[in-house]
DNA sequence: TGAGTGATTGTTCAT
DNA sequence: ATGAACAATCACTCA
């Protein structure tokens, strides 16, 4: 079986900002990417929805979608990612610099 | 070499 | 300003 079943071990994951001084964040989701077009169509039918709404009807449709329609958004994570790769890279070289 | 770990991303909403 | 559910991620680090 799975080592990681649902989201990883089953840890209650916390929030955590910032942490490190130049942080090479790391790429966006393809949920984040949902959620920018999905934000507008979802309040929008549903004006006056909080959070606890909005928030958790976004994730039920967001899987609600077909590969296909996941794909703009997983194609966006996936460029994403990469602009990771940029910082990620500049954040070694410039961890180097700053080393010395 | 393989494993999993943590860190991060963005929305909305409230305080 | 931040955190919290919602979901994905996945590159990094370590022995």
């Amino acid at each position: 079986m799975p080592k990681a079943a649902a989201s990883r071990s089953g840890k209650p994951i916390k929030r955590r900002t910032k942490k490190d001084p130049n942080a090479p964040k790391r790429g966006l989701s393809a949920y984040m990417f949902f959620a920018n077009e999905q934000r507008e169509n979802v309040r929008e039918e549903n004006p006056g929805i909080t959070f606890g709404q909005v928030g958790k009807l976004l994730g039920e449709r967001w899987k609600a979608l077909n590969e296909k329609q996941r794909a703009p958004y997983e194609s966006k994570a996936a460029a994403d990612k990469k602009r990771y790769e940029d910082e990620k890279a500049a954040y070694n070289a410039q961890e180097e610099e700053e080393s010395s």
